[in-house]
This record gives C-alpha cells, sequence and structure tokens, in this order.
DNA sequence: GCAAAAGTGTTTTGCGTACACCCATGC
DNA sequence: GCATGGGTGTACGCAAAACACTTTTGC
C-alpha cells in the first residue's frame, strides 16, 4: 500500500481495528476433462444459509504463507494433488459477498489430470460436475466460475496449458475434444490438427490408441521443451 | 470462501486470531499521457524504509466498502478525479512484500485525461513521471507497475479504452503517439488509420487542428455508441 | 461388408505489413 | 519556396476457413 507511515502493523492495527475485521481467503476451481466434459470439483457446503448448495474449494489464508502459496496447499490438503498447474484469476470482495462477515477472496483457477491422480477424496464431500450441469453454488461462486471459463479459454488459444488436463498420452481426437468442450463450440479436424503441428506442442509418442471400436488413432504428448527453434525467432519482429 | 461453517465472522475471528492480522490494501497505478509518454502518478514514500523512494497511490479497504469501490474513493481522495476508468489487474500477497508486517494488496490502473483534470495536488507530494524514467519505487511497487503495463499493452489491442487517456478531440497523429509510447514501438501511419477505421471507433469531429505549424490534421472523437448502424447489416447481403 | 473414426490437401478469403508520393499550412 | 507533417492506395504473404474422399480397424 502507498500511505504506510512509519508504524508497525501492530500499531496500525490497534488504530485501524475495524480494517481487520476483513478476513482474507483463497477460491480454487479446479478444471478435470471427464467424458468428454469440462469438470468442476466442488464441496457440498456446510453452510446452513447454503444447504443443498455447493462451493468452490478454498479456506483462509494464513499469516506465514504468500498469498500464491495458499491455493497449492489448498489443494494438497484435499485433494493430495502436489505440482499442479494454478494461476491467479481475480479477487472478489463486495461487502455482502458472504453471510458471516467481510471475506475478501483470491481466485485461482487449476487444471488437473483427473484419471493419473486417483484423488483421495477425504471425508469431505467432494464431487465433479460438467460446467454445463452446475448444481447450485453457494456465494458468488457462480459468477467466479464464469470469468475462469472465459480467462480458460482466452488462455487456450496462446498458451499451452490445456495438457495439464490430459494423461502423458493422448490422441489428437482427445485434444480436439477438450478444445470443444472448453470453448463449447466445434472445431474443423483438419484445421485443428494444421494449427496445433504449427504450434510445435506436440510430439510423437510412437503409439497407437488399444481397444478402439475403429482405426486407432496415433498418440501424441507434450512437448515441454521450451526451446523453440528459428520458427519463434522469425515471428518476433 | 469454501470452507465457512455457520460461524459469525466475530467467531471465526476469535478462533484464527492470527488470520486477522493480515492488512488489506488498494494500490493504483494511475496512467496519463503527457509530452508524447506514458506517465505514472507516483507519491513520495514517508516509510523511513523508503526515503527518497516513490510510491502507487494506495490505502487501506475499509470494511464498509465494496473491493471494487475502493480504489475510486482513493483516487478521489488523492486527486479530485471521478468517474475515472478503472480495471483490476491482480493482487501480491508475498509474505514479506511490506516492512511493517503483512499486507495483500489489490491493484488496479486507471486511465486519465490529464489536460482535461487539472489535478488537485494536495498537500501530499504527488507527481508525473514517464514510464521510460522511473525513479526507484518502494515496496513491489516496480513488479506491480510492470504487470500493469502488460496489462495495458495487450488491452489497447482489442478494447477502445485510450480514449480515457485523451482529451475528447484529438488528431490521428496524437492517437498513434499514444499507441507507441504505450506499446514502446513504432508504427506505420498508414496501417494505423486503417486499422482505427475499422475498428469503428472513431467518429470525425469535424473541426481541425490549431496553431499547428503545418498542414493542420482532423480531429475524431470517440465514438462511444456500440449501435453500429445499418452500414454493417446492409454491407452484409 | 459395414460402421466409425483416422488421416490427408487445396482453394479462397481476409488481414497484417511493407512501402512512396502529393497536399496543405506556417513561416 | 521550404519545412513539416497530413493524407492516401497497392501489392504481397500468411494464416484462417471452408470443404470431401480414402484408409484402417473392430465387429
Amino acid at each position: 500500500m502507498g500511505t504506510a507511515n512509519q508504524k508497525t502493523i501492530q500499531q496500525i492495527q490497534s488504530e485501524n481495528s475495524d480494517f481487520f475485521r476483513i478476513a482474507f481467503s483463497v477460491d480454487c476451481v479446479i478444471f478435470g476433462f471427464h467424458k468428454n466434459e469440462l469438470n468442476v470439483l466442488l464441496l457440498k457446503s456446510d453452510l446452513e444459509e447454503f444447504k443443498d448448495k455447493w462451493s468452490l474449494l478454498g479456506d483462509l489464508v494464513r499469516t506465514d504463507e504468500n498469498l500464491d502459496d495458499a491455493p497449492y496447499r489448498i489443494l494438497q490438503e484435499r485433494t493430495g494433488l502436489k505440482d499442479v498447474f494454478l494461476e491467479q484469476v481475480s479477487t472478489f470482495g463486495d461487502i455482502d459477498r458472504h453471510p458471516a462477515g467481510r471475506v475478501i477472496t483470491t481466485v485461482y483457477y487449476s487444471l488437473i489430470n483427473v484419471k493419473d491422480h486417483l484423488l483421495r477424496l477425504q471425508h469431505h464431500e467432494l464431487s465433479w460436475f460438467p460446467v454445463t450441469k452446475m448444481p447450485q453454488l453457494a456465494f458468488d461462486h457462480y459468477k467466479i466460475l464464469q470469468t475462469c471459463i472465459k480467462k480458460l479459454q482466452d488462455k487456450i488459444d496462446k498458451e499451452p496449458v490445456v495438457f495439464n488436463l490430459l494423461p502423458e498420452k493422448f490422441s489428437l481426437r482427445e485434444l480436439q475434444n477438450l478444445y470443444e468442450a472448453i470453448l463449447d463450440t466445434k472445431l474443423d479436424r483438419r484445421n485443428f490438427r494444421k494449427k496445433l503441428f504449427l504450434m510445435d506442442w506436440l510430439e510423437d509418442a510412437k503409439e497407437m490408441e488399444q481397444d478402439v471400436p475403429h482405426r486407432p488413432g496415433k498418440l501424441y504428448h507434450y512437448r515441454a521443451s521450451t526451446t523453440k527453434p528459428a520458427t519463434a525467432q522469425t515471428l518476433v519482429q
């Protein structure tokens, strides 16, 4: 903040005790891809006001953790997941967004691979919901979710983030289904393949699909290498 | 937040008193356009640790105001400006970002028209600095500023926000200078004009520049109307 | 042999980019 | 008349979009 003067935070606290009536939380929109649908992980709300509603995974921020670390902790605690993709989206702080009092929340979205990590769903009631069939959400979580979906849609055009949602090896069809699910639209197969190969994100896994009732497709994996050869340089300028 | 159970905020507060050692602020990156340079409004820091450094305009969030309202209040209080363009950018919350204690801050950027509003600079030491010649900044404000510049650069390609930085009537040359200052690059004049007219953001003000030592250019103003008139529809078909 | 999806190329169109000359005004 | 910036059009290359047929496998 810009107006701090020469005081300790404790002094500020006592002089501005009102300001410390604000609680600070983090909420996570956790996306997964399952049965050709984009899913979100939700928790059954335990607030009386929101009985039968669901909510995003969230928690208060600890005083001894960086803000950007909090969502990693929450995911680890609730799902056992580590090393996931996470990105900050926005912060929501309307006065009345939480019925119990003033809570400002910073929202992150996460992309995880549902199949690889069998979630150890704890005693909490956790469940996946397709974004097209969302239950009633508590708080302002519906608005938050829509913001995250928009952000994700913008992101996948330019950045190779979708691979976080897929198993290591995948077919082009699966990848296209995923893009279609996120963008909520149909894509032309030939143009999609052309564009993806141009992006230089894919590497041939030298394997084929197994046990499909039709001609098996090739499998690919994400080319993590950031060493984009000459192409990148020619694109600049 | 997602894990609230049936408690009042006061109960939560007493049980989690540690969490309420976090202060919550808002910082504003206020952009102006002056002498063909993108400028930022800064305040001389009054923290001893940051003597001779400058900082963004910020303040603690009040318990009785929506988060998104706080930056409007801050701008009003410090500069007298009302009805400005403001957009939330991101929230910064590293443990040690503020020397006096734990402060999480949500950052907004603002675009204002320097000439129209003669700022009533109060007793605070406020000053404009070109983004190319920034002084030493306090806290993590340099990082915050860079994030905001990046956001602004992305934004002006798609959205008509730059007009907030200009007087009501302006020449195409001024507009191009502004784009060049924000993007930190040179643009081709003919292509720039073509693109801007295609965007359908401009309307002929039926006036010319005055007192310029060369052929005067036409003045335009921003076409606020989102009602793209018949042209679009009649041209289709 | 039939169903189902894989794999593949060409054409068209629009957009971004590069580029040079005449024009209107103040001095 | 000269310096300064205003105003305009064309050609090229690339990328997006539209579009149909053959191939491979399981059953």
